[in-house]
RNA sequence: GGCCCGUUCGUCUAUCGGUUAGGACCUCAGGUUUUCAUCCUGGAAAGAGGGGUUCGACUCCCCUACGGGCUACCA
């Protein structure tokens, strides 16, 4: 890459991002990164109808949360400033103006009313209304006008559009990184409006506009633009700007498999599809976030890369710097992804699995902290903690599972599985769990091992099955029959406690 | 309807003309864990269909089918 790179996520603040906007802003973040380049943030205004207030906010926190953050945008870095589309309203006007300047764009008086007509006429007759070239003339609009008829109109305060003259006749063969070669006859192309008659420019005028004046060598969006990439270097070349590299991304599908995930899906589709929580304030429904729901960002994000896109080995599991090192857009995938949420947990299982016992206990102390029995607690030191989760952590997928994996080293059990019970505690077990505990008396060294050998050793002699004693055993600590080994159990309960919970099941069972 | 893009196990994918078509998720069967889970081992599971090109096609070309996207004074 001789150019420097620079890249821009382009999102309408209409609501929140969902993990497709995340994913195509994790590329464009990584092909940056790779090429020491530069990622930019503009945010796409130019619907007022639409506009959302706190989306953009939204979309910044979602970008930091997912620590892919943005070099230039908003309230940052401004070398290309300002980056919201309706604070440069002013600029787009005079390209359009320019446009038409040069025969390449004209003033087009239709209301929409006429146009719904055309194009209802059009239907009836099976076929489709399209403004080009083969009946541009025919309708309202300044080509057919004298510059002096055109200029009164405007001055009378007739509402104009601004649409682009497409030319005809040309056979456009682009070039995208993912798909290679397309072809298009710009003959079935129609005349796009540029700029609305509010005043703001469309989409596809204020987007080739900011592109071209931030410089951004390369353009990476969903595959929903790719039927726009005509119009969009038919516009760099109506402009005599050099065209920037373009790669269409595949989309990211609905675990059905019918159509693409929208943000209308929300969470109904049984998993989040939002980063991060997301109040809509005007039906004030929250739709769940994959933040909120426990999972790690860097376990969405590897997840998201995989999602289209593989650096044809084995190994799926990558830190965001080796993604950075790894990704290439000639590996991205043409055919669109189904979202899996299996998939995803597992990821989430693997990136738990590998953080420190140290830092899955800072996290586990604070939802110990926010429970309502958390006074209760025996023990509740970060040390002990620790403790916990290096005994529990492998069976976990998120750090909200620890509690109904653990409760036990913090409360005594009140109540017992009645399966379990049924199954595990027969006539004479209460006499045995009555010697167990004389045992247990005499033992002073009450680590794991040495706990494990006497009581073992005590089973062995008695000559009765490991189970009859084990099983009961583990039910009064536990209070059900699951957990890390037994003997790490009674390691961290200590003497004491371990004494005293037998005792209660004896007299409760 | 028109235009464009796509199509390998149920899902995500590897293969860039020659492989017993590989991996992961899911699933099933064993094993370890005197509990549950984890974990380990193994199994089942795929080139949409039809034509070409070629000594040889999952791979290149064409057609069909199916899927998706776009078709707004929305992005």
């Amino acid at each position: 890459m001789i150019h420097k790179v620079r890249v821009r996520f382009a999102p309408s603040p209409t609501g929140p991002l969902h993990i497709g906007g995340i994913r195509t802003a994790l590329f464009n973040y990584l092909f940056a990164k790779k090429h020491q380049g530069t990622f930019v943030l503009r945010i796409e205004d130019t619907d007022q109808n639409r506009y959302v207030a706190n989306a953009e906010k939204y979309i910044i926190d979602a970008l930091n949360w997912c620590n892919i953050p943005f070099d230039e945008g908003p309230n940052k870095n401004e070398k290309f400033g300002p980056y919201r589309q309706s604070e440069r309203k002013d600029i787009y006007k005079q390209y359009a103006n320019y446009l038409i300047k040069n025969n390449k764009a004209y003033y087009a008086f239709d209301t929409t009313e006429e146009l719904d007509f055309h194009r209802k006429d059009y239907e009836a007759k099976k076929k489709t209304f399209i403004y080009n070239w083969h009946n541009r003339k025919k309708l309202n609009n300044s080509l057919t006008l004298t510059e002096k008829k055109i200029e009164n109109r405007i001055k009378n305060g007739d509402k104009y559009v601004i649409r682009f003259k497409t030319p005809t006749n040309q056979t456009l063969i682009m070039q995208d990184i993912i798909r290679g070669e397309i072809k298009i006859d710009t003959n079935v192309l129609d005349d796009k409006i540029l700029f609305k008659s509010d005043g703001m420019p469309t989409y596809h005028l204020a987007n080739i506009v900011d592109d071209h004046l931030m410089k951004i060598s390369h353009v990476i969006r969903g595959e929903e633009w790719l039927p726009s990439m005509a119009l969009h270097i038919l516009l760099y070349k109506a402009f005599d700007w050099k065209v920037p590299e373009f790669a269409h991304l595949p989309l990211i599908l609905k675990p059905t498999g019918k159509g693409k995930l929208s943000k209308r899906d929300g969470d109904k589709l049984g998993f989040p599809v939002f980063p991060l929580a997301y109040l809509n304030q005007e039906t004030n429904e929250t739709s769940r976030g994959y933040k909120e729901e426990g999972y790690f960002n860097d376990a969405l994000i590897n997840m998201l890369a995989f999602l289209g896109w593989n650096p044809g080995t084995e190994q799926e599991i990558f830190s965001l710097d080796t993604l950075v090192q790894k990704f290439n857009l000639q590996k991205v995938n043409k055919a669109g992804a189904r979202f899996d949420l299996d998939k995803t947990k597992w990821f989430q299982q693997q990136y738990l699995q590998q953080k420190s016992n140290a830092t899955l206990a800072k996290l586990f102390k604070h939802d110990l902290d926010n429970r309502e029995d958390s006074h209760f607690h025996r023990n509740n030191n970060l040390v002990y903690i620790t403790k916990v989760v290096s005994l529990i952590k492998e069976r976990a997928i998120f750090v909200s599972d620890f509690w109904n994996l653990s409760s036990f080293f913090f409360l005594a059990p009140t109540k017992f599985d009645t399966k379990a019970t049924k199954k595990v505690w027969k006539e004479g077990t209460a006499k045995l769990m009555q010697e167990l505990i004389l045992v247990l008396n005499e033992i002073s060294n009450f680590s794991s091992k040495n706990v494990e050998t006497v009581v073992k050793g005590w089973i062995t002699k008695k000559e009765i099955g490991f189970g009859k004693v084990m099983q009961p055993f583990r039910l009064s600590l536990v209070g059900a029959m699951q957990g890390p080994h037994l003997f790490d159990i009674i390691n961290m309960l200590g003497k004491k406690e371990t004494i005293s919970r037998i005792r209660f099941a004896i007299n409760y069972l």
